[in-house]
DNA sequence: CGTGCAGTGCTTGTATACAAGCACTTGTCG
DNA sequence: CGACAAGTGCTTGTATACAAGCACTGCACG
């Protein structure tokens, strides 16, 4: 339910693009991140970074530790169970306020992406947008499209570790056919098949998820507070 | 899943205080709020005021419009509509993950919050704090205490809803019955009844809400943009 | 060789200065 | 009298300066 007005400011372009590349894994769990550093690299001064920095620390996203320094926060697995307990709470009961008859409209934008997850030479970040469009066109669809922006705003953690799992292996394919799958129940109507659908949909990017913990854990938060690690000071030349 | 850690700053008093005037309405929806005259106030200079209220902006408490001002946004029934929804879904989705044996400490925590509502001469704010104690109570109880930090964040624009109502008249007596009646399904393992006793009691303060709009309009949000408007300068002497 | 302590360079938090712009007031001119 | 334009005072956005503190380096001394 961000609220931010369409002006243009700097902080907001900022703003999106560290999300996105925190969200990307560009920039990786734990990475040191300088508000002096990324003004610079930016063009800008430390005020819209700073400001940004805070947001994304509100978000989660980022850790700021105050005299120390500022941190791409781990994957906590913690809010990934707790951004899927979340997600699923309000997609299973999006799909109890269905409207007898959809609208049009967002059903064939539906259909259009789920056409697109077909291609066989689709990107993983490609994958990752359409599949976000399809779920909350879902939710636009019982009319609780706003609400995804409050699902979403809470989901990074799961998201990241999400990306950490198909970078590793596993096509999309499978989750583009579980969508299929879900989008066949909606718009036939039946809502017990949808909601099993979708159980299973979401469980399943879950249990990947426990997958890669065993394989990656050091991008992961072990401890509740993981301890900041200043970063050496390294001179060139 | 706010992350914020513990250090002081003065940041965080401010925004805390703040929050807390927006949701008791000290702060009113619509009221003009000058970064250099809170400043003033509170004895500290723009900058933790400006960074506080651009965390409140992202909550969706208060509208902020480059080069005119910022505004404690009036009460939009699209988010009060939204705010609902995402509790009662995470709030029955919880109520599903109950543990056969819950925490006895934290059944103990809730029986003696109940007494406490049951007291004649209780004040408004105090019922609030115990009734937001409670329902985050119950989701502990489940193990999803954590969420209940998101949905908190989420529903600011239903809290002030509420308390537009419970200002007017109906006494929190009934409230606290339906608690009650929740709490009892909920030891005594009923989940079903615990299901329908907390959507009842759910819907019963949202239908409130409604009654409210139709008797003090102007603090709610008409159009998605409502036009800001500069208050006039008065110079005194 | 080991230990302690000052020094250095970074970090974020806060305060302040300047820039850009909206809205209203007021003076001036037709 | 009416209308237009410069002026005034506020607003937030951005840039910069200073304050406080952590972590490491490296030297001095026991």
């Amino acid at each position: 339910m961000a609220q931010s007005n369409g002006r243009r400011t700097s902080r907001r372009g900022i703003y999106l693009k560290l999300r996105q590349m925190v969200l990307t894994l560009e920039l990786p769990p734990g990475a040191a991140l300088s508000e002096n550093e990324l003004a610079a690299t930016l063009g800008v001064s430390r005020t819209p970074v700073r400001e940004s920095l805070i947001l994304l620390a509100q978000e989660g996203l980022v850790q700021v530790f105050p005299k120390i320094g500022s941190f791409v926060s781990r994957v906590d697995p913690a809010q990934v169970a707790d951004a899927q307990f979340l997600r699923e709470a309000v997609e299973l009961a999006s799909l109890d306020d269905l409207p007898p008859e959809p609208d049009p409209a967002v059903v064939e934008e539906l259909r259009d992406n789920l056409n697109r997850q077909q291609h066989e030479d689709l990107g993983l970040e490609e994958f990752f947008d359409l599949d976000e469009a399809f779920h909350q066109g879902l939710m636009r669809l019982s009319g609780h499209g706003n609400v995804w922006t409050t699902v979403a705003a809470a989901k990074g953690h799961l998201d990241r570790a999400r990306r950490l799992g198909l970078h590793e292996n596993v096509s999309p394919a499978v989750f583009a056919a579980q969508h299929h799958e879900i989008f066949e129940a909606v718009v036939g109507g039946n809502t017990q098949l949808a909601r099993t659908s979708m159980r299973n949909h979401l469980r399943a990017v879950f249990s990947d998820i426990e997958r890669i913990r065993a394989h990656s854990p050091e991008l992961f938060a072990t401890d509740p507070s993981t301890v900041p690690v200043r970063r050496n000071v390294v001179v060139w030349e």
